[in-house]
DNA sequence: GGGTTCAAACCGACCGCCGGTCGGTGGAGC
DNA sequence: GCTCCACCGACCGGCGGTCGGTTTGAACCC
């Protein structure tokens, strides 16, 4: 018998599966990552897997939970700042995601390539709805509070949440095809479109919610790190 | 030797695999259709399959090109209508775009349900992405047109038309949800979210446009075919 | 502390089927 | 009657998933 049998209690081996299969999913992809692959990583059997685990999709569900609860977790104590009017809480509850979604890993562009390849689809977008899911019933109380504070002018906080959320993944193609390419005038084209579109969905989230034109500013430090670090990265690199 | 040999010209025969794909992913998605019940419903061997795509992915990016393409082909002659200013173009093309999706098959339910079960999220994805390449431009020429003649206020037509863009495609998980439910009361809370969304969207386009408050009305005819036809079939059926 | 028990944790051979390959062949058109 | 392209179908490695069996450690008794 070549391999002694390593117990561990269940949160802990659960845990090592998820932290495993992130990296594998981001390195090649949900669909090319295979159940084989992991548990040969993690260093068990697959009755291993399948005692923690229903399938390979559950385990999809539970990373995408995972994500959310952190995303959660970090943006939650923003809106139980007593000391914060709506404004301010909006600002800084969308600040706040941004940098989350920075912060999630120390190296950007290993955070952020991997997950707007073409093949992370599901990965992705079973990331984003749980997020979404999370996150709407927050932002739509920010909203509804503002409205009630008549700093928001809007019928419907609900839909206006919903929307926003939404505008908020309109720049994965963008921020895709800036990093996938190779050429430097076609990236510095890109980078500026981006730009640009970030401006312009501030003064689209300022005219749905009836602020001053202005209020909201995307294009801030934090799409700039992106920008700059994605900047050093592609074009030059491999 | 049991079957003979059925040749047919390129063409005819690429459709016909298209056709049937179509019929099946719809029906059971694209990851749970199999190439050999693809090729068991067109009656060929798995090497007529593989000389006419290269492989099966191939086959989904042929069947959003040529979605995305008879999308094209019905909006396009708004656009070179020159009797026609932006704004009548405007209306008129995200009409068409709502009307050219609900006849691409005559029976609503059978059209629309499949595309938004959660299994073919690839297809769906695919087809968007695919239609989104071709229409935006021609969005982007109306909005451009727009400026000039000084109907629209943006600074950024492109832009402008990427997220109107996006924004269409923001009501499909209330779309989905509404089709899943079997509960009567949950539809129409459901239903009426859907319509106010859509009204709170076409006023969310009319500001990223500086259009008047109510020019663009998404909660049309169109919209409410699309409910009352729900409305007749899920609650109530099995 | 040593023995007994039991469920949870884990093992790995096995299954049906998948997407994809390839050497071969029928038949329409010249 | 020859050529060439559409088509054939046995075959492949590997996939996700199953299952009867084995190991392990904590709880309990003495």
């Amino acid at each position: 018998m070549p391999f002694p049998r390593i117990v561990k209690p269940q949160v802990a081996r659960r845990d090592e599966f998820l932290d495993v299969a992130q990296r594998l999913f981001a390195a090649a992809g949900y669909d090319a990552t295979s159940v084989n692959q992991i548990i040969a990583a993690v260093g068990v059997s697959k009755g291993a897997f399948y005692h923690h685990f229903q399938s390979k999709e559950d385990l999809l569900e539970a990373l995408a939970c995972r994500f959310a609860e952190a995303t959660a977790r970090a943006t939650r104590d923003i809106i139980e700042d007593p000391t914060l009017d709506a404004f301010a809480r909006l600002t800084s509850f969308l600040a706040s995601m941004r940098r989350h979604k920075l912060d999630t890993a120390a190296e950007l562009r290993a955070a952020f390539e991997p997950l707007f390849r073409a093949e992370n689809l599901q990965l992705y977008e079973r990331t984003q709805r749980a997020v979404a899911d999370v996150v709407r019933p927050i932002l739509t109380r920010i909203i509804a509070e503002g409205v009630v504070e008549r700093t928001f002018d809007t019928p419907d906080p609900e839909s206006a949440a919903e929307i926003i959320l939404h505008l908020m993944g309109s720049n994965r193609d963008l921020i895709m095809a800036l990093y996938r390419t190779r050429d430097r005038r076609e990236f510095e084209r890109l980078g500026d479109r981006l730009l640009r579109k970030l401006a312009y969905l501030g003064t689209v989230i300022d005219r749905l919610l009836g602020l001053p034109e202005g209020s909201i500013e995307l294009a801030d430090a934090g799409a700039l790190r992106v920008l700059a670090c994605a900047l050093d990265g592609p074009p030059t690199a491999a």
